[in-house]
DNA sequence: CAGAATCCTTAAAGATACTG
DNA sequence: CAGTATCTTTAAGGATTCTG
C-alpha cells in the first residue's frame, strides 16, 4: 500500500510501494484485458487466496489503481476495472516486463 | 533473488523478483551514477543495516545486476558498480520512476 | 458469489556484537 | 573497512470457517 506522498525519495520507490504484494502485477495484467469479476481473477490467478485477493484488491483500490462496482443483484456480483491511472500505470510496467523476458526468461529458452 | 528462468509467468514478475528487497532500488540509484564502496553505499541509504545491505549486494551479484571488486589493500577495500545487464535495469525502470513522481510523490507538492 | 473473521506459518528485515 | 554470526521481531501471506 502507498503511504504518505512525502515518505518516499523517489519515485520508483512510491511505484514499488503500490505494487508491492505478491499478486499485484498479476491482478494488474488480468485487468488490462477488461473488466474481470472477483471469481474470474481468481480463476486467472492460480495459488491466490480469497483473502489475499480481497485485500490486495482493496489496496489498489485505495490508491486509485482499480475501480471497484458492485452490482445489486442477488447472488452478489462485482467487477474490477482499470482506472486511467491504472492503465499508466500499466503502460510504465511495460518496458519493466521487456526487460524481464528479454533478460531472464528468455535466458534459457 | 531470482528463481530459475522457468519459475515465471511474464516478465514484470522476473523482473519484480529481482529488485525484491527493501533496498534494491535504492542500491541501483546509488550505483547508477558510478562507482561506490560498501561505507559510501551505506551512508547512502540512511537506515540500511549492515547485513541486509550486504545480502542485497551479494544477490543483485549473483543475478549479474552488480559487479563486485575487492582491492586487495590493507585495510579492505570493495568497489561496487553496474554491469551493462544493470545499468539496462536501471533504464527499464525510469519509466516506473517517472509516472512515481508525477502521479504519487506530486500528488500533495 | 463475494467476501469477512480468525488463526497460523515463515521468510525478510532489524539489532547487536564480533572479526580478518 | 567490510563484512559475518546470532538472535529477535514483524508483517505478508496461507488455511480454514462462516455469512449477507
Amino acid at each position: 500500500m502507498a503511504k504518505r506522498p512525502g515518505a518516499y525519495h523517489c519515485g520508483t520507490e512510491a511505484a514499488m510501494d503500490i505494487i508491492d504484494g505478491k499478486w499485484k502485477v498479476g491482478i494488474l495484467w488480468a485487468l488490462g484485458e477488461g473488466v474481470r469479476r472477483f471469481g474470474e481473477l481468481r480463476r486467472m490467478l492460480p495459488g491466490v487466496t480469497e483473502k489475499v485477493l480481497a485485500s490486495h484488491l482493496r489496496e489498489l483500490e485505495q490508491d486509485g489503481i482499480v475501480r471497484r462496482e458492485a452490482l445489486p443483484t442477488v447472488p452478489p456480483h462485482v467487477e474490477y476495472s482499470l482506472t486511467p491511472l491504472g492503465v499508466s500505470l500499466n503502460d510504465a510496467l511495460a518496458p519493466l516486463a521487456r526487460w524481464g523476458e528479454q533478460h531472464i526468461l528468455s535466458a534459457v529458452r
